[in-house]
Formats: structure tokens, sequence, C-alpha cells
DNA sequence: AGCACGCCGACT
DNA sequence: GTCGGCGTGCTC
């Protein structure tokens, strides 16, 4: 026995491996094991074995139980996650422990749920649905959807009726089926009418995929931007469907990996899929499932069973042993930044992983991140990483794009941050029985002073940004250098004394609209509402129903929803994003705004967007109007350059943390 | 991060 | 005499 000391990857905070025995246990590279450390028992990762050890023969204890038999990791994982552990320095043995699914983190064996595939013995095969009692009408239903495919999974089956599990039972026990042990896979729930047929593409579509199954086997970064409506989850599909159906015998266990952000649009997607790409086992990774469902799936793709892997930023981490794929859905969203720990981008570490398989990556847009923007246009980047793939006409029937106009407050008096235009517009919609949505930026909730007379905003007296509002502690503070003041009574510039805090909550803004329109139906989206697991998809059904005449809400509802009944979108509060100590505020507001206009409008009727402002003469405003992203984009990226701001330079944020203050000014 | 070890003050 | 406060240091 040569290779008997195991390097294993602990979840602890010291950037090593720890050496211990295999004692006799037969353990493979990768597997998980329990050891003894520094009195406690955690688990670890097998990551290498060695002959020897550098550390005193005396230290090194045995390990004390070796978990499963298959192997978990693989190497390209390990390498990964290794590289990224050096970029976003933080210590490997959590960042390869926090990549499992809890179950695998928890000292005892991953139970995988046994599941079966059922077909029809050769018995059966002889027999007609006729031969069975006609009574027995789910029997019957099972029998046929049986001899109808050649195999059918659990999941499949409950899809039939819920009284399948019997059925199968009564026709097992008649020496009827064969069985067959498969990976359990979990489905979200979510009912689409979306249809099985492959729409026409258009020709923008058609070169979009030419071009990118051309160079299906190298690596090559593609940002494909596309408006609103111009069909991208099409070039997906084609795209999927054309890599997994690789046709040499090597190949064709490929498997393909979606990222998209962490909302709660999955679903809509993996029905989408699911409908279109049936022949592909497709599983889904993200917070809404359950622990048992996230390892279930996990577990598939880990194996390869699973082909299709949709999945929120951690699973860009999932070993995938045949990966051939990776899109990212709606490529500039900022929750692909993970915030804490190992403070990693998806977006980035995807093009990391394609680069060393050598393979494909598709980054999909409306609103293309500005580093994404940068990389991509050869004339801001010489070098040029990505190829640009554009999408401009909208694939989605001949829906006309909708207005948008601004709304200037600071003229005409709000009720409650409505304008009286914007009052009035969703009276209209009320008589017509039309839909509105009114959109709040959630970060209108950290809110400037501002002064309605002469447009004053509390600036920060030490720094070039504004004040904060925090109304629970009465004082107003720069989030940019932490300088703090008491409010002002008084506009400083014009004497005002009517100063407010611009910003209002969806709470207040659904009970001013029941006192203005009380015989509407009023539904509120934001993270108190939707709380519960299926709150959101209650209420969005309630919407396309037509129980809703008016919805208020925050992001959550700017993405994926079309609702064809709904013409009128408000934006009530923009302004603090205009004037945010974040300098991506802006370029985060206009690609909402972007998304939110797509709302509006999208059958025959054609929508309008008021969008509410006391700034209508910014920039921002001018791009929106004509919905073009691409000039916004290159007059952001000059100023940019003037500032030299990132992608023309690169930022580090220093945090420290301690308990006490002095320890951390002591920095 | 945990957790043991260790060295000083207030209790049955 | 012991219980327990949390400062220091180590973990294969």
């Amino acid at each position: 026995m040569s290779n008997n000391i195991l390097n294993i990857a602990l979840d602890v905070p010291l950037d090593r491996l720890f050496d211990y025995l295999s004692d006799g246990f037969d353990v493979q590279i990768g597997q998980r094991v329990v050891v003894d450390f520094a009195g406690r028992k955690l688990v670890g990762i097998v990551v290498s074995k060695s002959a020897n050890s550098e550390v005193p023969a005396d230290k090194i204890k045995p390990i004390l139980q070796a978990l499963e038999d298959g192997t978990l990791l693989d190497r390209d994982t390990f390498k990964l996650i290794k590289f990224c552990t050096d970029y976003y320095q933080t210590p490997y043995g959590q960042a390869l422990i926090s990549a499992l699914p809890a179950r695998l983190r928890q000292i005892k064996p991953a139970v995988s749920r046994k599941q079966f595939a059922y077909r029809l013995s050769d018995l059966a095969k002889r027999l007609t649905v006729n031969d069975l009692p006609e009574r027995k009408a789910i029997l019957r239903r099972v029998f046929s959807a049986l001899s109808e495919n050649t195999e059918l999974s659990e999941a499949a089956l409950a899809e039939l009726s819920s009284g399948w599990r019997k059925a199968i039972n009564e026709l097992e026990a008649m020496g009827w089926l064969n069985k067959r042990q498969i990976l359990a896979t979990h489905k979200t729930k979510f009912n689409s009418a979306e249809s099985v047929l492959a729409p026409h593409l258009n020709n923008e579509q058609q070169l979009a995929i030419d071009a990118i199954l051309e160079n299906r086997n190298s690596f090559k970064p593609w940002l494909l931007h596309g408006i609103t409506g111009s069909g991208k989850t099409e070039v997906y599909i084609r795209l999927l469907q054309a890599v997994l159906n690789q046709s040499t015998a090597s190949e064709s266990n490929a498997q393909a990996l979606v990222l998209v952000p962490e909302i709660n649009l999955t679903p809509q997607l993996e029905a989408r899929f699911r409908n279109r790409l049936p022949q592909y086992t497709l599983v889904s990774l993200h917070s809404n499932l359950s622990e048992s469902e996230r390892l279930q799936n996990w577990l598939a793709a880990a194996s390869g069973s699973a082909k299709i892997i949709i999945g929120t930023r951690l699973s860009v981490f999932t070993p995938l042993p045949n990966l051939k794929l990776i899109i990212i859905d709606e490529e500039h969203d900022g929750s692909y930044k993970q915030q804490e720990g190992m403070r990693y981008h998806a977006r980035d570490v995807a093009l990391v992983r394609a680069q060393r398989l050598n393979i494909p990556v598709v980054l999909g847009t409306a609103t293309p991140a500005l580093e994404s923007w940068f990389n991509a246009v050869a004339s801001f980047n010489k070098a040029s990483k990505y190829t640009l793939l554009t999408l401009n006409q909208r694939a989605v029937a001949q829906s006309v794009l909708p207005t948008i106009r601004c709304i200037d407050i600071s003229k005409s008096p709000t009720q409650d941050g409505l304008s009286p235009i914007l009052i009035e517009a969703m009276r209209v919609r009320l008589k017509r029985g039309e839909q509105s949505l009114l959109f709040i930026n959630r970060r209108g909730y950290s809110p400037v002073l501002h002064c309605n007379a002469c447009h004053w905003i509390a600036p920060c007296l030490r720094c070039s940004s504004r004040l904060v509002v925090h109304l629970s502690q009465k004082c107003l503070r720069c989030h940019h250098c932490g300088h703090e003041q008491k409010i002002s009574l008084q506009c400083p510039s014009c004497g005002n004394a009517d100063l407010h805090p611009t910003g209002h909550g969806t709470q207040r803004l659904e009970q001013t609209l029941n006192m203005l329109f009380p015989t509407a139906s009023i539904a509120r989206v934001d993270r108190d509402s939707t709380s519960n697991k299926n709150a959101l998809t209650d209420i969005l059904s309630a919407v396309h129903n037509g129980e809703i005449d008016i919805l208020v809400g925050t992001q959550m509802l700017a993405k994926g929803h079309d609702f064809p009944n709904l013409t009128l979108v408000g934006v009530i509060d923009t302004d603090s994003a205009l004037f945010s100590p974040d300098f991506r505020a802006a370029e985060r507001l206009f690609s909402q705004l972007m998304q939110v206009a797509g709302r509006a409008g999208r059958a025959d009727k054609v929508g309008e967007v008021m969008v509410q402002t006391s700034f209508p003469q910014h920039a921002l405003f001018d791009a929106l109007r004509s919905q073009n992203y691409t000039a916004y984009a290159n007059n952001l990226l000059q100023e940019r350059a003037a500032t030299q701001f990132p992608p023309y330079a690169y930022f580090a944020l220093i945090r420290a943390e301690a308990h006490s203050f002095n320890d951390v000014s002591l920095f």
C-alpha cells in the first residue's frame, strides 16, 4: 500500500488540505469521508492521495468512515474550484464543501430514493387495453400510456393520475411489467400551455444559431443581444437540440448547463424546455427546491444522467462529466454575483469553465452588462473577447413596441407619489377593463432628501455623493464615505419647508390605490407578500385570469411574465437610482426599465409606459424612450472611460469586520 | 470557524 | 475548594 495518505478538504477557514490515513478503507478520489478534526467529526472530500506526508507521522489520524462508494467530485471540479479559490481569495475546503448540496455536507450516507421506470412485459404486449375491465379507468389509462411509450418513469406516470401506483401494482402482480431502477429527478410544479411546436425562425435567429453551431467544438463566448420578445429562448432551445443530439456515439451523452437569475421564473423556462425537448432528462437546481429534491437533481447531473441542467449561480460548480454548452440567460443580472463567503461571479466562472472544456458559452440578454458590452464591441476593446450576435426583430407576433413617456413630477404635484396623469391613465384602463402595473424600485427604500420646488437634493459635504435618508435614526447618511448629519427641515437652497424623502414603499402605495380606486382589485407583489412558496404563482395566475386590475410590485415583476391584457406600466420612483453612490445604479435602472417596458402590451394591444421623474431630460430617459440600449451603453462607457471606472480600471473593495470598532479602525 | 486549554474572580 | 468567564492558539 503506497498511497495510503489521503489529502482531504474540510469546511474550515484554513486554506490547505489535511492528511489522514486511509486505514484499510478503500477510498476513491472525490469520495466523502468522516474524520476527527480537533475533537469534532467533520465531513471531508478526498482530493488526492499520496505516499507520504509532511506532517509528523504521530499527528496523522486515520479516517473514521468512508461514505458511499461512487466517486462524487471529479478532477475538473477540483481544478475549477481551485482556480476560483485562488482568484477570489477564499479557503479551498470551504469552497469545495459549499458547492455540495446540504445533504452531502452532513455525516450520513446520501439516501437516493429508489425510483423505477416501467415497461410492458412480453406477456402484456399481446394484450390490448380492451382486455382490461371497463370500469378500471385508471388501470386502462396507465396501460395504454405504457403501450404507447417504450418506457415510463414514475414522474411520467404520476402525471397520468394520482392513482397510478395502485394501477402499477396491479399490473406488476399480473406479471405484465418489467421495471428498471433509475436515478430520481424532481420536476418543478408548473403548468404551461406552451406549444410543443417549433416556431419558424427569423433570419437573425437563424444566423445566430448557425454561427454558434459552426464553432460548437471550441471555446468561444457569444454575447446574444436580443431585445425583449426577439426570441432568445428559441435560440437556446435550438442550440440545446443540436448540441445534445450529437451523432457520434462518444458524444451522445452530452450535457448542457443553463444558468438563470435567482428569481422565480425558472419554472417557466423549465416548462418550456420540457415541452420542446422532452427526450432529454432535465433537472433544475435553485433555492426553491427542498433539500432532498436538490440532492436528487444534483446527483442526476453529476452522474451524467441529466442532460439539461437549469440552475442559479451556485450550479455553475455542479460536476457535469459531459458538459458541451453553457448558456447564461439574463447575463447582466446582479444575482449572478455571490456576495458573501467566496465572492464569485457565476458568469465569469462559467467563462473559465467553458474555456477549460473548450466549449461555447452563450450570454443572452436584452441589456448586456457594460463589462460584457465592452468585451463584445471592438471599437471599445481592440481584441474583443466576445462575439456579438444581435436580434433586433421581434419574433413574437407583430406586436408593436410600447410608447414610453416621462412624467415630470417636479412640475405637477403628486398624491402619495402618484402623479395626476398616471392616476388618470389607470382610471382609463379600469374603464376599458384592462390591467395596469405599478413598478417600484426596491432601492426606493433608501431615498434621498429632495426639494420638489427647486430640485435640491441633500448632498454629502465630504464627498460628491448624495445623502441617504435613514428615518429610523432620523439622520442623513452618506453610503460612500460614512458622513452623517441631521435631517434638514428647510431647503437650504430656496427655503422651502416642504422637504420629502423621495421613495415610497409598496404597502403605502397599495393603501393609496385602495383609496383612489375603491372598486378595483389590487394585488401587491413584494418580498413580504410572496414569502409563501406558491404565493407568487397564485397572484400571477389571478392576473392571467383577469381577476386583478392593478398590480403593484418590485423587481420580481420585471421579467418573464407576459400578461396580454396589461396595457399600462407606471414606474413610480426612479430618481434615487439616478443619483446613487453605486456607480452601476444607472446601468441597472436602465435595464430594469427596459424590462418592465417589455411587460406592456404584448398581444394586439399597444402598451404605454409612464415613468415618473423629476429629471425627464436625463440622458437615460432619452435612450429609454427610443429603446436604444446601444446608444446608452456607448454613452455610459465613454463616461466610464473618462472617469476611469470599470471596465477601464479595476476596483477593489477593502472591508474590515470585527466585533469592536477599535479593531476595525486599526486597519 | 469551533473547541480545548488555561488562568483568574464569585459562589455552594 | 470548584464553577465558569472568555483570551489564546491549534486543528492533519
